[in-house]
DNA sequence: CAAGTTACTTCGATGATCGAAATATAACGA
DNA sequence: TCGTTATATTTCGATCATCGAAGTAACTTG
């Protein structure tokens, strides 16, 4: 039927991609910066709070990171007194990271605000458009972490708005 | 009409758009492995690619760092002779980047084999579903980045796929 | 030409990240 | 129980990205 698909729907749908991520990424920091810590050490900050007591192994697989990453970033994060450690009573290998009622409150600061411009943006939408989101997001989410071999390799230049404000 | 979103509809919209983030993440790092070349550089290079000739000053602002980090990136490529600097001659500031043969070359390696991945799986959705796939990324990604000042809050975090593999 | 601005680089510091080696504990087999 | 092997974590040393401030060169303007 279709051999070849109309290349403009591929590349837009790329540069879109590209615009989410670089939204997403181009903010993270200053997002990080107003609760006090930085990215990474909020996105371990984050998963603690939703699975608290959770070990570094765990943290480390969740992050795709190594687990001497983890380490570093928790005794960071200890250092704030945003979490502590807890040895283990049944394994003592293990060490339990938990939130701190200090974490909480640093969570609880600049994330709330600004989830609630993609609440509001999101409530704009008609009932049909909201269910249709959510079905392309889910549909792209499983096309490139499917076979979780690769994907990212499109989305990983720039060049979305030829827009050149320098000189 | 409608005062309230049902939760889970945001929810699923933001759980598929961390998976989206954390699959290109994830992978972001191996491809530029697999290009030789860490993930920044390669982002370096791909802009220089598309816009051969670009200065520093819109690499900084394309790639939301700053110029320091431009400098030292490009240094680095330079080393590798992906790339080149070439002073302009009408404003004798400013130096163009320019990509090498060699920088071609690397961009060439990994990139292409993956990117089929992402047109195959397309090319597989009917007509209507691939218009509606871009609609919906392209309203996304306004919601994301429209005023500029902040949206990626929602994203930072995991948690995702709650399998957890470790022991 | 002098003052101000702009583009870029250099310098020093911080943070994330890794891999390899070290440490402590658990699990297992003889 | 003892030795071996496996696992969880930390320590150590190195590399890279990133920043801000200061420095340098070149353009612009009066």
């Amino acid at each position: 039927m279709m051999d070849e698909v109309p290349h403009d729907r591929i590349d837009d749908s790329l540069i879109a991609l590209r615009r989410i991520l670089r939204a997403t990424e181009s903010f993270s920091r200053e997002l990080a910066q107003s609760a006090g810590v930085t990215p990474a050490q909020l996105r371990v900050l984050q998963i603690v709070e939703q699975r608290d007591g959770v070990i570094p192994k765990a943290l480390a697989q969740q992050m795709r990171v190594g687990q001497a990453t983890v380490t570093s970033l928790v005794d960071k994060l200890v250092a704030q007194q945003l979490v502590r450690r807890q040895r283990s009573e049944v394994d003592r290998r293990q060490s339990h990271v938990m939130i701190t009622d200090k974490g909480r409150d640093c969570l609880r600061q600049a994330p709330d605000a600004q989830q609630q411009r993609f609440v509001r943006a999101f409530r704009s939408l008609a009932d049909w458009e909201q269910a249709q989101l959510v079905s392309s997001l889910e549909r792209v989410a499983t096309m490139l972490d499917a076979d979780n071999g690769d994907a990212s390799t499109l989305l990983v230049a720039g060049q979305i708005d030829s827009g050149e404000r320098d000189g």
